[in-house]
DNA sequence: TGAATAGTGTCTGTAAGACACTATACA
DNA sequence: TGTATAGTGTCTTACAGACACTATTCA
C-alpha cells in the first residue's frame, strides 16, 4: 500500500502464534514441547515452551496459515486438526515487550508422525523437541511466558469437547475400530467408558461409514470405520458423564 | 525461536481489538455499530463498523483491558459480561498492511445504558454510534473489513450458548422475574420456549437467589432474583433444542 | 367478577448409564 | 475346546417437551 503510515507511526505490540500439538502415546496424552534457547538476551533460556513464534508478514498470508506452518516445521505434519484456542496478550508477557499471541490446538495421530520426519530434525534443528504426557506437564516445571496457563487451557477445552464431540477421532489414523476410539475417549478423559453406551452414540451421532474388517491383532477382527466428513466436528446431544455435571 | 532480542525490529502487524456489544431493546437482539471516518486515507470511509481499535501498549495493561476500554468509550459501562470471540489476522483484512484483531462480544443491560452517558456523547464524539438489530445487520450492506464475519460468528456464538448457558441473564439489570429471563432467551434464540420447562431448568441450575417480590406492572407481581455470582456462566446439562440437533 | 399474568403438576419420549448377554476369531 | 475381544439387548433413570392446570393480583 503506498499510503503514508503516518497514523501507523504508533509502538505496535510483539505479535506471535502459539500452538498446543496433543498427540496419544502409549496410552497417554501427550504434548509437544520446545525447548527455548539459552542465550544471555533470550527470554527465559532453556525453558520449555509452546512451538510457535512470531508472525512472519512476508511469509503468512493469515494467523491460521502461520500455525499451519510451525505445526509442519515442528512435525512434518500437514492438516490435522486444527482449532483455534484464544489470544493472550499485555504488556507484561514477554520481556521483550508489549505482545499477544494468538493460541491454536492441533491433535495428531501417532502414525503421522511415524511417516514424517522426525521432530528432532525438523526445519528448526536448533529448538530441541520433545513430546510430555499432559500430566507431567501440569506438575512440573513452569513453561515459558504464559504458556502454562494457554496449555491448561488447551487441555480444558480438549477435555470438555471430547464430552460431546467426535474430536478424539482426530487422534488415530484410518481407519480404525470402535474400541480404538473409545480408547482415545478413555485416555483423553482419564476414565472409563461403558462400551455398549459408547457404540450407540457414536454410530447414532452419524459421522461414521464402514471400511471393511481391520484386524488389530485382537482375537476377533473388528469393523474399521472413516470419518465421513474429515473437516467437520461432529456435536453429541448430551455429554458422556455420569450423573452430575 | 532463534532470534535475537537485537532483532525485533522486523515488520510488526497491526494490532487492535474489537468488541462485538449486543442489548436487547423492544424484543429485539440489537449489536453496537460505530460509523468509519470519511477521509481520503481511510480504509472504508463512512462504512459501518465493530466498535475497536488499535492497542494502545502505554494505556492498556493487556488485551482484556484493551476491550474494556473501548466498551466504556463507546457506551459509558463499566463491567457487563465480557467473553473472547477469537483472533482474526492477515495480510488481507486492512488496506494499511498486515494486522490482527482480537474480538470480544460484550452483553448489556438496556438499564445500564440509561444510567450512562449517551453513546453519542462519548469519549470519542466524532464516531457516531447506532444499536441496530441483528437481523438487519444480516441483511443490510456489508461492514467494514471482516466485521462481517466477525459480527456473524459472536451471533452465532450468543446462540448456541444461549441454548444451555445463563447468558441471558447479563441482559437484564438486577433483580428480574423468571418470565423476564425467559423473554431474553426467547428473544436471542428467536422462538418460544416452554415456560413450564424453562422455570425447571432455571432453577435446577441453582445460579438464582430470590430477592423479594417485584411488581413489573403486570397484574399478578413475580418472584425477583439475583445471580448468585455475577461473574460466573452456569451451563446446564442439556439445551433447550426441540427433538434434533 | 373477569382478565391477565405467575407459577405448578403430570404424562411421555428420548437417550444415557449399568450390566448381562451373545458372537467370532485364534491358539 | 477355552479365552479374549467384538458387538448386542434390556432395564432403569433423568430430564426436556408438551400442555393442562391452579394461584394471585388489579380493574
Amino acid at each position: 500500500m503506498p499510503e503514508k503510515a503516518i497514523d501507523l507511526d504508533f509502538e505496535k505490540p510483539l505479535t506471535t502464534v502459539d500452538v498446543v500439538i496433543f498427540m496419544v502415546q502409549a496410552d497417554q496424552l501427550q504434548v509437544l514441547l520446545v525447548q527455548r534457547p539459552d542465550g544471555p538476551q533470550e527470554p527465559f533460556p532453556s525453558a520449555w515452551a509452546l512451538p510457535g513464534g512470531f508472525v512472519d508478514v512476508a511469509q503468512d498470508a493469515s494467523l491460521e496459515a502461520c500455525a499451519r506452518r510451525k505445526l509442519r516445521d515442528k512435525t512434518g505434519v500437514d492438516s490435522p486438526y486444527l482449532e483455534q484456542l484464544g489470544s493472550w496478550g499485555g504488556k507484561d508477557r514477554d520481556p521483550r515487550g508489549w505482545s499477544a499471541t494468538h493460541a491454536y490446538f492441533a491433535l495428531l495421530p501417532l502414525e503421522a508422525l511415524r511417516l514424517a520426519p522426525g521432530t528432532e530434525t525438523a526445519a528448526t534443528p536448533a529448538a530441541p523437541a520433545r513430546w510430555q504426557p499432559v500430566d507431567s506437564v501440569l506438575v512440573g516445571p513452569p513453561l515459558a511466558f504464559d504458556h502454562g496457563e494457554i496449555f491448561r487451557t488447551a487441555l480444558e477445552r480438549l477435555r470438555a469437547k471430547v464430552e460431546y464431540t467426535s474430536l478424539p477421532a482426530f487422534l488415530l489414523p484410518e481407519p480404525f475400530t470402535l474400541p480404538q476410539l473409545q480408547k482415545m475417549y478413555e485416555v483423553v478423559l482419564g476414565r472409563a467408558i461403558d462400551k455398549s453406551g459408547f457404540r450407540t452414540r457414536a454410530l447414532a451421532a452419524d459421522f461414521l461409514q464402514e471400511d471393511g474388517a481391520v484386524d488389530v491383532g485382537a482375537p476377533r477382527p473388528a469393523m474399521g470405520y472413516r470419518l465421513k466428513d474429515r473437516n467437520k466436528l461432529v456435536y453429541f446431544p448430551r455429554t458422556f458423564s455420569p450423573r452430575n455435571i
